[in-house]
DNA sequence: TATTTTATGTAAATATATTGACGTATAATA
DNA sequence: TATTATACGTCAATATATTTACATAAAATA
């Protein structure tokens, strides 16, 4: 039991408040990202989630694929969400999935040739333009400060979701 | 045309490579937020979205209502898919329309005495309560600091946003 | 080997989210 | 007054997003 300050009930409303504006700018922040996101790599027939699928791909530690279980923890969004997603963009011819020798449950996706260049040579541009249009002003400071606060938010809000699904939910598990 | 330093190429790199992280984490944080947030205010029938919309209502400045139109600008969403969002908002009962006497044209949307009930006795204190496991570990300055880089962040998608749609866009407007 | 867990696919219901398009009523302006 | 702009509702196509549920195959374990 701490001795709280005589001005405790003042601060805790403050801190509402401030919780209020920092929640509802991120809400319009997720709204704007999808916005002005897809509209940025729309020529290139890609969304903001597509995008996220091909950076995921890209990285030098999916060289040999990833499962679409993988994939969907990675990226924080549902397996049967996903699903959908990697079947438009396997339709499109981004990517490509094969079994995955080590685990035959699993499929691997991997980026196609087409899609590694689409990737490379058509979106990765024009998403550097969008970065340094969203991001001007920043500073490398600011954006290392800011990430610094997203992946505590981030972090705070895994575990919120842990404990809404009773300490399990890798996925899903029905019960 | 100003004198580059010798390692502007690695600095961009460098740049390039937070952008990318710092996007990456916005966007998990909007499929967090979305999933946990939705999660916490379940039993109330609320969503994140009629979370905003409910928030929005709630503010002293909005005391006679709001139209459509500026809460979707205000929520930054389109205005069809807030009309969805709203009638199933009316139809819950949690608000309600009424013609504007000032601007016929408009229907001012306000809560319902139900609405206000369950928004200020039961969503508010789900809401806090969110507030406190999301934003755990943050202190007033953090939020400070956090909400400031969000600000920053909406204001140059607003930007990127107007260009997009070439100067335009208040909302949409067919040619 | 028998059981359980895991990885996936898939179906379905629901709620967001976008854009484009059409129509109507009303307000503002020329 | 005639034209234009605004506010709204709505329809449609498409892409996300969630959850619950069921099925199958394969891996891990008892």
């Amino acid at each position: 039991m701490k001795k709280l300050p005589k001005n405790q009930y003042t601060h805790d409303i403050a801190r509402i408040e401030l919780s209020n504006r920092l929640f509802f700018r991120l809400y319009q922040c997720a709204n704007m990202l999808h916005k002005t996101g897809t509209k940025a790599v729309e020529e290139q027939g890609l969304t903001t989630q597509q995008w996220a699928v091909l950076g995921a791909l890209s990285r030098p530690e999916s060289e040999g694929g990833m499962s679409v279980g993988d994939l969907a923890r990675y990226l924080m969004v549902s397996r049967q969400n996903l699903s959908g997603v990697v079947n438009r963009m396997e339709q499109a011819g981004h990517i490509a999935s094969a079994p995955d020798r080590m685990d035959r449950r699993s499929r691997l996706i991997t980026m196609t040739e087409s899609g590694r260049h689409i990737w490379r040579n058509e979106a990765t541009p024009k998403i550097h333009d969008y970065y340094e249009q969203a991001l001007a002003d920043f500073s490398i400071s600011d954006m290392n400060h800011a990430l610094h606060y997203l992946l505590k938010l981030l972090d705070n809000m895994k575990r919120v979701d842990s404990e809404q699904n009773g300490q399990q939910d890798p996925n899903d598990q029905p019960a």
